[in-house]
DNA sequence: CAAAAACAAGAGCAGTGCTCACATTTGGCA
DNA sequence: TGCCAAATGTGAGCACTGCTCTTGTTTTTG
């Protein structure tokens, strides 16, 4: 990654490109003291000292250290939707089983890569900082977007068995309603249920190997145990079962 | 609660009486400021005011902020074993579905009750804090202790369908059977890596809806939401709700 | 070219974890 | 019972943090 601006408008003025030049630096140097000593350690003036700054100097910049988390936070989301989108690229649009695979391993690999942001977006919330709706729920949905795209291209397509039994109550019932028409979704409440179910294990099974809840040494490799664990998550939604995936899509082994 | 001792050894030194009671004090005050203020911002000068003690003198019995936050750590998962156990003691032993709802809902409703300890034990690690596993490994196991008991005594009742389908990499296949032997339990590997799944899917629906995942005002209630998680969850694990689903290998109708 | 805006520097405030020298209180033992 | 040592509390001090404010410099602009 250059980091001279391939993507700066060059009708500006010196100051004004020195300026978002800055704002880079100052995003990249904060990535790279989350990486390496996480988010509530993160210290806007140990990020001055790294740009040749004094410490007030990047206040002219960054209003606060939250303002700073919030930079973090919408560059990491965009990542990981970059990630995403990636590796679902090369699918075919009706293999819904790969593209959830796909989404599973992606999020997976990039929070493995990138563990302290994914720490800073789906962990515990840094205390004292709230998220600015405005600014981090664009980026913040579009993993759970593509999710839905795919439910809902596997309903359309008839490839998700589902029981009939509506025993959804019915104040929920209002909730899945406004959020069908939210996001353009046809599949019934039962489905949209069992997708935020996927959703949220997903991210349990990420979080926990991040988060090092299985203890270490537990498993040789990890990765082993996701992929049970993604065929789970794909039986538990509707989708073809995981044991047909061999036969189907070609699972992929590695 | 009083705070006076009862459990305290009435054979000892008054000296040695106040200091237990500092001990629990250091710990609760702890606890407080875990709520309050969260781990990050967990702060030992403060927890030393509001014992009316100066900073340093807090040092005579805590060794660090780290060993604090270990106090709190197996304080935590200690009281959250509890409520699980709590949760189970009117359950029939062989209300395998109930006990699993037992302990998902217990484990809900203490996080919610305590999200902060929840985010300590479950959350994002606190930069440069590493639990040391010989003091937390055997408290932070419990709940999942209890989910093994759970599918042990459904295998041995042959409550539990599950598919024949061998597809579980030799790799994992021999970490799974050492966890089998640590733990005393006979179910086959399907069964230990869907209870692991189930368990990493518990924890990622508490910590969406703990850690504010789903946004704000988006459900009404989400204990809804919760129900229907929970309901995905045991039919994941292969369990059956009620006598039902004795088909094996055949879709789950519910 | 001068006024205005942007930028950088440095001092300062209140807070943090933690250490150390010092004073006081307490407990076990001769 | 007296005494010495251990346990406990105090306050100063170091290096760090986020953040504000004043001062001086540089660049843009009217």
């Amino acid at each position: 990654m250059v980091d001279t601006s391939p993507g700066t408008p060059a009708n500006l003025s010196p100051r004004a490109r020195a300026r978002v030049q800055t704002m880079r630096d100052i995003v990249r140097i904060g990535r790279e003291h989350l990486a390496t000593e996480g988010a509530a350690a993160l210290s806007l003036r140990a990020v001055a000292r790294d740009l040749g700054l004094v410490s007030s100097a990047v206040y002219r910049y960054v209003a606060s250290r939250d303002e700073l988390l919030t930079l973090l936070v919408v560059d990491g989301y965009d990542e990981l939707g970059d990630a995403v989108d990636a590796a679902l690229e090369p699918l075919d649009r009706d293999d819904h089983v790969g593209r959830v695979v796909a989404i599973a391993r992606a999020t997976r690999a990039w929070a493995l890569a990138e563990p302290a942001t994914y720490a800073l977006l789906f962990g515990s919330p840094v205390p004292g900082y709230e998220a600015p709706a405005e600014q981090t729920t664009g980026p913040g949905t579009r993993v759970v977007g593509r999710l839905v795209e795919v439910w809902e291209d596997a309903w359309q397509a008839g490839a998700i068995s589902l029981d009939e039994a509506p025993l959804v109550p019915r104040r929920l019932s209002r909730d899945l309603a406004r959020i069908r028409k939210q996001v353009g979704i046809t599949a019934p409440d039962r489905l949209v249920a069992r997708g935020l179910f996927a959703w949220a294990a997903l991210f349990g099974c990420v979080s926990f190997e991040v988060f090092g809840q299985y203890g270490a040494n537990t498993f040789g490799d990890p990765r082993d145990l996701f992929e049970q664990h993604v065929a789970a998550l794909v039986e538990a939604v509707g989708l073809e079962a995981g044991a047909r995936l061999v036969t189907r899509g070609g699972r992929p082994s590695r």
